[in-house]
DNA sequence: CTGTTAGCGCGTTCAC
DNA sequence: GTGAACGCGCTAACAG
C-alpha cells in the first residue's frame, strides 16, 4: 500500500476527509451518500475537504460495507458480434448516469461456457445480472434463481423464464417474414439456419419459418443448415441451386448469411429479387447498403439494452411491480431483395 | 442479508467451512488461495467442507483484504465496432482461465467521455487498465499515471505512450496501402477519412497516405472527409467522381467506408478494380465477401486482445522487465479491387 | 504447517 | 444533526 500503492487517485481514505473538515467519518459518509440529515454547513465543509483532498471512494468497500457493489453482470455469446454487443453498448449508456458499471463475459455459445462465467460472476455480487437467451444448463438457472439478484434474460421473448425477460418473438418475426415472401408470389421458400449451438433465438426462427409453411399447407423442410458467416451464406445457396431448382425465395436467419448470399449471386449473374427474392433478420447496417437492399427484421438492439437498463434500474430501486417479461417487438424492413416484378428505378 | 440475501450461492462465509472443518479461518483462505503451506489431508478436509457447505467466495471482501480485486477495465470507444469489440474478446479469452473479470466501459469517441469512464472505473481499483487509441485528456492522463497499476494503450503504436502500448503502426499500414495503389498502375489516389473525433488511428492513417504521396512526388491533398458509415463511403464516392473526374485509386480509411464505396459502384455500374482500384482498412470479414472482394490492412484484433492479457498477467504477478512497447505488425491483404488488368478467372 | 488476530475502507446502527 | 463503534468477509502477519 503506502501513498500511491494502487489506491486509484491517491491514499486517501474517508478517515482522512472527516479529519480534514473537522467531523465525523460518519457524516462524511452520509453527504457521500445524499443523505438528507446533514446541515448544509456541514455538508460544503465536507465537500471542500473532498476537492482539497482529491478524495476518490473505494467502491470496492463499500460494496462489501453496503452489499451493494453498483455493478451489474452481462453475458452474451461473443464480442464480435454487432447485434450483442450493441445490447450491451445499451446497457452501459443506461447505467452510467447512475454510477453503475458493467461487468461483460462471454460464453461462447455454450452452455457450459455460460455456467462458468455466471459463476465466476456471481462470487463477484453483482447487483443484477443479464443473460443471453432462455436455454441454460440445470445448474446455471439453478445458480441464477437462488443467487437472490434480478436475473434478466434477454433477446428472446421464450415461456418460462427463470426471473423477467426482455425481447422480442423470434418465432413471430420469422413467420411474419417468410409469410411475406409467399405473399410477394413466391411458391418455394426455403430456409438457410445454423445449429453450432443451443440457441433458442435461431431454434425458434426455425420454427416461425415452418409455422408459417404449413399454414398454407406448404411443406415446411425446405431448409438446411450452414456455418453463419458470409462464406457460409454463399454456401447455402450454391446448395440450394443445386439441389433445389425450384426454390425462389429464402428467408436466412441473419443478415450476415443473406448477405453472403447476396453477394454470391452478383458473383453468378443471378437476379434478385426476380430469380430469388431474399430476406435476411437483424439489420445490420450492411443489410441497407447491399445491392439489393435487403429485406429483414429489425430489433435496436441498443433500445433493447436501454429497456434492460431501466427495468434493473427499478428492480434495484427495490420497485416491486416491474413487469416480468417485456415485449420490444420487431419491425419488417422492407427494401428490394423481396419485392417482386422490375426493381424501382 | 439473511440466508438467501443476494449472497451468491448462499450466505456461508469463510468461518463456517473453517468451523466444519475444524481448522481456523486463514486456513481455508490458504488452500483458497492455493497455498503450498497445507497438508494434503486438510486441504482435502476443507475442500470437502466447502464442497457440502456450497461455499462460493466473496470476491469483493477479498479485495477489499487483498488489495487486489482480479478484474481489468477496459475502455473502448463504441461496443457495437467489432474491431473494437474484438479485442476485448481477446482479453476475456485470455484472462478467464486466471479467475480474472473484465469490466467495460465506452467513450463514446470522445475525450470527456473517456474521463468520465476512467474516473469511474479507478474508483473500483481494478488491476489493470486497458484504453483505446493513445490521445487522452490531460487530466486522463495524469489519472491513469498516478493510478498505481499497469495501463495498457491500444491499437495505435504511438509514441510518449503512459505506460505500455500495443499496436500496430497505423501510419505504416497507411503509407504501405497508398503505395500499393500507386505501384499497380494508379496515377491520382484519393483518401477518404473522417473527423468526427480525436482518434490518433484516423489521424495516423491520413498522415501515412499523404507520406506515400509525397515519397512519389505527388499531392498529397487528395482526401475528402464524410461519416464513418456504408452510407458515408458511397457518398465520399459520388463526391470524389464529381469533383476530381482524374481520380483513378481509393484508400478508405476503413472496411466500412470502401464496401459502401463498392456497392455504390455496382448500382452506378461502376467497375472495380478497372475504373478505381479501391482499398480499404481493418479486414473485416465482409471484405472477403463483397464483390469485388476487398484489399485491405488485417490486424487481428481478437490475438493483439489476447497479447494485452498476456502482458497484463505479466505485469500483475510482478514481472518487472515486461515490453513497454508492443507491435503486434499487421498484414496487407491483397484481394481483386485493387489489382490492375482483367479480374482472375 | 496451522490457529488467531488485526486490519482493508466504508455503511450503519446507536447514543448523544 | 452528529460522532463513535461495530461489522461486512476476507487476507496477511504473527505466533506457536
Amino acid at each position: 500500500m503506502g501513498i500511491a500503492g494502487k489506491n486509484g487517485a491517491g491514499a486517501v481514505r474517508i478517515a482522512d476527509v472527516a479529519r480534514h473538515a473537522d467531523v465525523g467519518a460518519g457524516t462524511v459518509s452520509r453527504v457521500l451518500n445524499g443523505s438528507p440529515n446533514v446541515t448544509a454547513q456541514t455538508r460544503e465543509r465536507v465537500m471542500a475537504a473532498i476537492q482539497e483532498l482529491g478524495y476518490v471512494p473505494n467502491l470496492v468497500a463499500r460494496g462489501l460495507a453496503a452489499n451493494r457493489t453498483g455493478v451489474v453482470a452481462a453475458i452474451i455469446p461473443v464480442l464480435g458480434y454487432a447485434q450483442h454487443s450493441e445490447v450491451i453498448q445499451g446497457m452501459l449508456e443506461g447505467l452510467k448516469p447512475y454510477g453503475i458499471t458493467v461487468m461483460i463475459g462471454s460464453s461462447g455459445y455454450s452452455e457450459e461456457g455460460e455456467e462458468r462465467v455466471v459463476e465466476a460472476f456471481l462470487a463477484r455480487r453483482p447487483d443484477a445480472i443479464y443473460v443471453t437467451g432462455g436455454r441454460h444448463s440445470a445448474r446455471t438457472r439453478e445458480l441464477l434463481k437462488s443467487s437472490g439478484i434480478p436475473v434478466i434474460e434477454g433477446s428472446n421473448l421464450h415461456d418460462n423464464p427463470i426471473d423477467t425477460v426482455i425481447g422480442y418473438s423470434n418465432f413471430d418475426a420469422a413467420r411474419k417474414l417468410t409469410a411475406r415472401l409467399f405473399a410477394s408470389g413466391r411458391k418455394h421458400v426455403a430456409h438457410v439456419t445454423f445449429s453450432t449451438d443451443p440457441n433458442d433465438r435461431i431454434a425458434d426462427r426455425l420454427e416461425g419459418y415452418r409455422a408459417a409453411c404449413r399454414e398454407l399447407g406448404l411443406p415446411d423442410d425446405l431448409f438446411i443448415e450452414t456455418t453463419n458467416s458470409f462464406e457460409g451464406g454463399a454456401k447455402a445457396l450454391r446448395t440450394i441451386l443445386d439441389s433445389w431448382p425450384e426454390v425462389d425465395g429464402i428467408f436466412f436467419v441473419t443478415d450476415v448469411l443473406a448477405v453472403g448470399a447476396l453477394h454470391e449471386c452478383q458473383r453468378r449473374g443471378i437476379a434478385v429479387p426476380e430469380h430469388f427474392a431474399i430476406c435476411g433478420f437483424d439489420d445490420l447496417p450492411i443489410a441497407a447498403s447491399v445491392v439489393p437492399a435487403l429485406t429483414t427484421a429489425r430489433i435496436g438492439p441498443v433500445s433493447m439494452g436501454r429497456k434492460i437498463a431501466e427495468v434493473i434500474l427499478a428492480r434495484i430501486k427495490g420497485e416491486a411491480d416491474v413487469d416480468k417479461r417485456i415485449d420490444v417487438g420487431f419491425q419488417i424492413i422492407e427494401r428490394e431483395s423481396a419485392v417482386l416484378g422490375p426493381k424501382p428505378p
